[in-house]
DNA sequence: TGACAAATGCAAGTCATTTGCATTAAGATA
DNA sequence: TATCTTAATGCAAATGACTTGCATTTGTCA
């Protein structure tokens, strides 16, 4: 089965960090395994609500300690929140200044620079945002 | 004089749409060009020292007029705050998940897609970040 | 199964940013 | 130049995302 063989997988990534394997982490990643987007966490408490009841501060320290072992990826493209997503293909965004609305960007043909930065020994990740006005907003 | 004539500039910019050319704004500009790297309220709060005395909202709200103009450019790099710069040549930026510090990211070879994203009319500006530790923190 | 550290929930705190409102000052007009 | 209109400003207070402290519960592993 698909499902409990990605289950499994989290399971054992959850392990290998050192993290526990508790309902409440299982539950916010199945939210994001069935929700492709940027969520934020007022967002993802919501969703909480039809598979079961957890705190919100627990959900502040689920994301984050899944974002820091790079399981779902933290994207700063609101001016107010935080939003994470699980990581599928590659892909950016584009946010509307107006309303905050947020589309994916599929098959960027962007090309990412090997450069060397002094100062900076590690880069473990990027983001690219497009920020303007969506249909709606722009009238 | 490349500074009055840049001043005069400025001005008219801000009358172009709308907003009044006050001490403020025009210290707030000062900064911006003197400082070509992103700057959160809190530290032009403090730069704004040397050169005169501003309340903290009207900064945040100096800021944000100028930013939808055009003029300076939001940025959402840190988790923590918003930061400002002054738009030079082409950059973007590297910053520590860490610390917070953040440099400067010369001569990109991004390439940006032409796509038409549907949904949204106006796409203003674009923004890519990299993530990482700095040399400091990475240890 | 029992110990132990990590995870959780609750209450309270922090801090960037915003809002309401009365006052002041830019810029247009007479 | 005096006046008028409206935006800009400052202050106090509010908002809201996120964090922290601490006591309790629960995975995990010997």
């Amino acid at each position: 089965m698909k499902c409990s063989q990605h289950t499994n997988e989290i399971s054992a990534t959850l392990k290998d960090n050192g993290l526990k394997v508790t309902p409440g982490r299982l539950g916010l990643l199945d939210i994001f395994k069935h929700n492709k987007k940027p969520l934020a966490v007022k967002e993802i408490a919501k969703l909480y609500k039809s598979i079961g009841k957890i705190d919100l501060v627990t959900l502040y320290r689920n994301v984050e300690s899944l974002a820091e072992m790079g399981i779902i990826k933290k994207l700063r493209i609101s001016d107010k929140e935080i939003h994470y997503e699980i990581p599928h293909s590659h892909h950016h965004h584009l946010v509307c200044t107006s309303c905050g609305k947020i589309a994916d960007l599929e098959n960027c043909e962007v090309r990412l620079p090997k450069t060397k930065i002094p100062g900076f020994s590690k880069i473990k990740e990027h983001s690219l945002e497009f920020f303007g006005l969506c249909n709606t907003c722009d009238k």
